[in-house]
DNA sequence: GCATCAATGTTCGCTTTGCGAACGCTGTCA
DNA sequence: TGACAGCGTTCGCAAAGCGAACATTGATGC
């Protein structure tokens, strides 16, 4: 018993049961117990408990030895989305601009050394994307939306947040070293906009401005778009339209208690 | 010690746990820790340790004596979403017909008495409705999306479930009887599609379809409109949307684990 | 302004829960 | 065929958390 985890005010069952729950946010659709204890660090018979508790209230099937989630944990999503009247402060201003712009349009937050993804446009014409949703993390070091992300840092915490994150070479032309990272960070704290090319995806651009007031949680909108005959005619109107849609959301308060 | 909630593979700590984030689901943006306890019927206590559990976890802010959830609540939906595919199975494909139909289109299931929306297209064009999102809950016994759920349940089942529930009359033309209602659950599973007017929100149509087969967990897909002037023309364009939407999410096998 | 009361948040002793070493089972390799 | 590695499950004992009791806050009456 070390000082500091001794607080009675936390129920330390609890928080090892929802570690088993959010280890589902990988993109495994279905784990063992053994998988689910080895990934949520926790002994076997802990996670077992965990998990069949989570089926017991309905989170969780259980197929043969298989466990996956239900859609009740949409539920607990939905719970955030309606008091924040995603529905129709946020979703109808994505959806319009997406439209204007023919792209998708992305609105994502930092969390936990990822980027989470928060709501998305949905428009029909927009190119095949990895089909990420509201609630999908990915990269915060090799996407523009995680870079203009840091940039919304206070000053010197991006290099502590990128120090935490592994950097995994996602394409070729990935930035691997740190430093050089934060110079993009840095440029786009500056120029308000963040630009990459490939480094996530090969041959797509992705474009992000901020959303949120300066000083606040850093929330940022973005889009993204194969690289096209004219890339600066492309960046130009894709970041105008994403700074109308940015200075939508602002204005309509949308975003200010997140 | 009763000799039926002994189970010692279930964790009551974690389950109480659960319960506190799982009373966020209404439309309560942000509540105490008295009211938590109410709400979820547990003693102010064990409420208030559940609480601070899930504070550290990162899933609610406390503002002064308001609690309310953060948007780390979207990555637990999130792992549902991706590991079904909903991004690139779902979301098109509803998004698609959506734009043809000019109407939103929603995707549901039933949890716990309720409509639980699944996913769901937006159009620019679209009414105005209510603003849910997926994870949200409609009421089951007067919308059309709720009774084609009741009608795809084994024959013996619609009276079980709609009993337990409880019928608010959200407009005028509300029907309240449960004898009544489940005539029209049964008219719907015989001819195979869902109307109602007016009994959630005056003035509006619901329109639902099937998707899942039969004998499999019902999921319905369906749309709502205002009351045009030609009624019998709308519903036969919207329904054959609808069919057609159901009959591609059937093919693409989108929703057949749910 | 002070006393009264109701409702909320917090503490702590006693009991219960749930931790994890140990077990048995199943499939795999030499 | 025997050894082994990995899995799900059990059970005695330590510690976690339940809730009665205690503070604390704030509204209401006099």
């Amino acid at each position: 018993m070390t000082a500091a985890d001794q607080d009675r005010n936390i129920s330390s069952s609890f928080a090892k049961g929802l570690a088993v729950l959010a280890v589902f946010d990988a993109e495994t659709p279905s784990m063992t117990l053994a998988e689910i204890a080895r990934r949520s660090g926790q002994d076997r018979a802990t996670a077992r408990r965990g998990a069949l508790t989570l089926v017991q209230a309905g989170y969780l099937r259980q197929d043969g030895r298989m466990l996956s989630l239900t859609p009740r944990v949409l539920a607990l999503a939905g719970g955030f989305l309606q008091a924040n009247q995603f529905g129709r402060r946020v979703q109808p201003v994505l959806n319009r601009h997406a439209r204007q712009m023919e792209t998708e349009v992305t609105l994502a937050m930092l969390d936990q050394g990822r980027v989470l993804l928060l709501a998305q446009s949905t428009v029909e014409h927009g190119h095949i994307t990895y089909g990420f949703t509201a609630g999908s993390h990915i990269p915060l070091a090799h996407t523009s939306l995680g870079r203009m992300l840091l940039a919304g840092l206070p000053e010197g915490q991006s290099a502590g947040v990128l120090a935490e994150t592994d950097l995994p070479r996602h394409t070729e032309t990935s930035l691997t070293d740190t430093a050089v990272i934060l110079e993009r960070v840095v440029q786009a704290r500056e120029q308000g906009y963040c630009l990459t090319d490939s480094e996530f995806e090969s041959g797509i651009t992705g474009y992000a401005v901020p959303v949120s007031r300066p000083g606040r949680t850093p929330i940022v909108a973005g889009c993204s778009a194969p690289r096209g005959q004219q890339p600066e005619a492309d960046a130009e109107r894709l970041l105008r339209g994403l700074q109308l849609c940015a200075a939508e959301l602002r204005q309509a308060e949308a975003v200010d208690h997140l």
